[in-house]
DNA sequence: CTGAAAGCGCTTACAG
DNA sequence: CTGAAAGCGCTTACAG
C-alpha cells in the first residue's frame, strides 16, 4: 500500500493538489466545504503528510541533535529527559548520540548531525575535547547550538551550566565549618571546566577560612567510578590517615568511598565528613545518607532546549540570534556523611 | 551563507547537474578526470548532500526511532546505548522517545514516527499497554518493527527476549536448594508479561520442589521502586515474620528491601536470602553483595537493532520479510545475599 | 474561491 | 562519456 499523497485526495474530490494543500492548512480563501471535504476525506484516508517534501519544501526538519558524553549515566539521562519533555512540547523530535568522552567521536557524530540538517544541537562535551573547530563547524554552518553542562567558555553560543564554583566553596565550607581541619579533594580529570571550577571552589573555601592548602591531598580521578572511588579512599587513608574530611567530585566515587570506609570500619561522619556531588539516588539511600551538591539534571535539559527553541524561531524570522548564558541554582544536601555542628 | 548544492558545483565546472551527482556516487560511466575535479571541488567547497533532498527521493532517512517507558533507568539506557551503537556502524541515527509507562502517551509517540517516516521502529511496551491497534499501526503502514524486553505475544513481529521465566526459576531454585524454607515474591504489576512470567518461574519452581505455593507471599508493587523495596519489607516482615528468603522482580526494588532489612538489624543471608533480577551495577556495590540475574540489557539492544537492520534491508529489496524471536541468555550471579551451601 | 506553475535538491532511466 | 528530463510530494506566489 503505498501512503495516501495530496495528489490523491485531489483526484478522488476533483480538485487540485493546490487547493487540498490550502485546505488542510486552513488557508483563508478556501470555501468552507471544500475544507470540510478535504478534511474527512484526509481523515478516511488516513492522510499523513510526507515529512521528507515537506522537510525539503521548508528547509526544516523538526528535529533536534543531542550529543553527550555517556547514555548510561543518572546525570545525563536525567538531562536527555528533560530535552525530550521540552522538545515534544513544541513539536520536535530528538536525535540522540555519545561521544563516549571521545574527541574524536564528537567530531564525527557532530558531522552526522549537520549532514542530517538538524534544526539545533545541544552538546555536553567529552572530557578530553580541547580544540573547538568542530564547535565552531556548528556555528558556522548556521545550525542553533546550545552547550549544556561540560561547556567550552571559549565557544560563542548560548549555554546552561550550574556555579561549580559557588557549589564546591558551599560543599567545602560545609565541611570547615562542621568541624573538619584536614579536608581532601578527590577531583575529576584536569581539562574539563567542571572539574577545574570544582577544584577551584575547594581551594578558595579553605584559603578563606585560614585553612592551609595542601597539593598532596588533592587526588586526581580518571574515569569517576565507584571502584576509583574505593582505590583512592585506600590511597588517601595510606598517605594521610589524620584527614577527618573529603570533598569528593561526584556522587557515585563518592558511594565507592563511602564502602570502602564502611569495609574498614571507619566511621562516618565522626572520623571523616565526606561531602559528594550531584545528588545522585543512591546518594539518599546508602548507608550513611550522603550529603552533597544537588545539581537539577532534569530541569537542566528543559532550560537548554527552550534556549535553542528561542534561536531556532530567532533564525527563522531573521532576527539576530542572542546569546545567553542560564546559571541554574544548586543547593547543598545535608544528610548523614558530615556532622551539623561544629565539633568541639 | 547558503549551503552548497550539486548546481553549484555544476556550474562552477562547467557540466551537468547530472554528472556531478554521478562523480559524487563513483559511477562507472563518468570519466577519472571528472571525477577527480568533482570531487575535488565538493571537498574544498565542503559540499553536504542536502539529506531532506536525499530522503525525498530514496524514501528513507536513515533515521530509526525507539520508543521506551523510561529513559533515566539503568538496564532501558543500557538498551539505548547498545541500539545507538550499532545503528551508528550501518549508519543510522536514532530518535529517542519515552512512553512514561503510558499507553496513551505511547500512542501519541508512535504516531509522531510513523508521521515522521523513520525507516523502523524499535519498542519496549509500557506497563499499561493492553490493546495493541497502535502497533498494528506500525506493522499496517509497512514499517519495520522489532519489540524488545516488554513485549506482547499477539503481536506478528520480530521480538527480543529472555527468558524471564526460566530465568525466575533458576533463581527461585537457587533460594530453595540452598536452604530456604518459606520464599516469598515481590512481583511487578498485573499486566506486562515480564512480571507474569518471573511471578511463573517463581511459582513453578515451588512446585517442582514440592514446596506449596503460598498466594499470601507474592507481594503485587506497582512502580517498582527503592521505596516500594523499603515498604514492602516491613509489609513482609509483619504479615510473616518467618519467611527466610525472597526472590524480588527487580535489583532496585531489592536493594530498598536489603536496605530495611540492614536497619532492622536482620541478617541476609542467615535470616533471610535474597535474590534480585537484572544485575544492575549497584548490585555488587551495596552490603551485602546481591545475588541476582544478569539480564544483558546492551546486548539486547545490539541485537534488536540488527533484527530491525535485517527487515530494513529485506523491505527495501522487497524480499519476504520474516520475523525471528531471538531469546537471550541470562546468568545466575551468586552473591552475598544468598546462602551458597544447603543449611542443614 | 480555485488552480497552474515553479521550485526545494536530489537521483536515475534514457538518449545521444 | 555527458546531459536533458522527469519526478519524489509538498508549498506558495501569482493569475484568473
Amino acid at each position: 500500500m503505498k501512503p495516501i499523497t495530496l495528489k490523491d485526495i485531489a483526484e478522488i474530490l476533483g480538485v487540485s493538489v493546490t487547493t487540498v494543500s490550502k485546505a488542510l492548512k486552513d488557508y483563508p480563501d478556501v470555501s468552507k466545504k471544500t475544507k470540510r471535504l478535504v478534511k474527512e476525506t484526509a481523515q478516511t484516508l488516513n492522510y499523513k503528510p510526507n515529512a521528507f517534501a515537506v522537510n525539503l519544501r521548508t528547509s526544516e526538519s523538526k528535529t533536534i541533535g543531542i550529543i553527550i558524553p555517556e547514555v548510561v549515566h543518572h546525570f545525563f539521562s536525567s538531562v536527555l529527559k528533560g530535552i525530550i519533555a521540552q522538545a515534544e512540547k513544541k513539536g520536535y523530535l530528538v536525535i540522540i548520540l555519545q561521544s563516549n568522552e571521545s574527541f574524536e567521536l564528537e567530531k564525527k557524530q557532530i558531522d552526522l548531525l549537520l549532514s542530517k540538517r538538524v534544526d539545533g544541537i545541544l552538546i555536553s562535551l567529552a572530557n578530553s575535547t580541547i580544540h573547538f573547530d568542530h564547535i565552531n563547524d556548528i556555528i558556522n554552518s548556521d545550525t542553533p547550538l546550545v552547550l549544556f553542562d561540560k561547556i567550552a567558555k571559549v565557544v560563542q553560543c548560548s549555554k546552561v551550566i550550574i556555579n561549580d564554583r559557588k557549589a564546591a566553596y558551599t560543599a567545602t565550607t560545609h565541611l570547615i565549618t562542621s568541624g573538619c581541619k584536614k579536608i581532601a579533594h578527590f577531583r575529576g580529570p584536569l581539562l574539563p571546566q567542571n572539574s577545574i571550577d570544582r577544584f577551584l571552589g575547594y581551594k578558595n573555601a579553605l584559603l578563606d577560612h585560614g585553612m592551609t592548602y595542601d597539593p598532596s591531598l588533592v587526588y586526581i580521578l580518571n574515569d569517576m567510578s565507584f571502584e576509583e572511588g574505593v582505590q583512592f579512599a585506600k590511597k588517601l587513608l595510606k598517605d594521610h590517615n589524620d584527614v577527618d574530611g573529603i570533598f569528593i567530585n561526584t556522587d557515585l566515587v563518592a558511594i565507592g568511598a563511602i564502602s570502602e570506609f564502611n569495609n574498614q570500619g571507619i566511621d562516618i561522619p565522626n572520623d571523616i565528613s565526606i561531602v559528594g556531588f550531584s545528588n545522585w539516588f543512591m546518594s539518599s539511600v546508602i548507608s550513611p545518607t550522603l550529603t552533597t551538591i544537588d545539581q537539577p539534571g532534569y530541569k537542566m535539559g528543559k532550560v537548554a532546549f527552550k534556549l535553542l527553541y528561542k534561536e531556532i524561531k530567532q533564525k527563522k524570522q531573521k532576527t539576530p540570534v542572542t546569546f545567553k548564558t542560564v546559571e541554574l541554582p544548586t543547593e547543598l544536601i545535608i544528610r548523614d556523611s558530615s556532622k551539623t555542628t561544629k565539633a568541639s
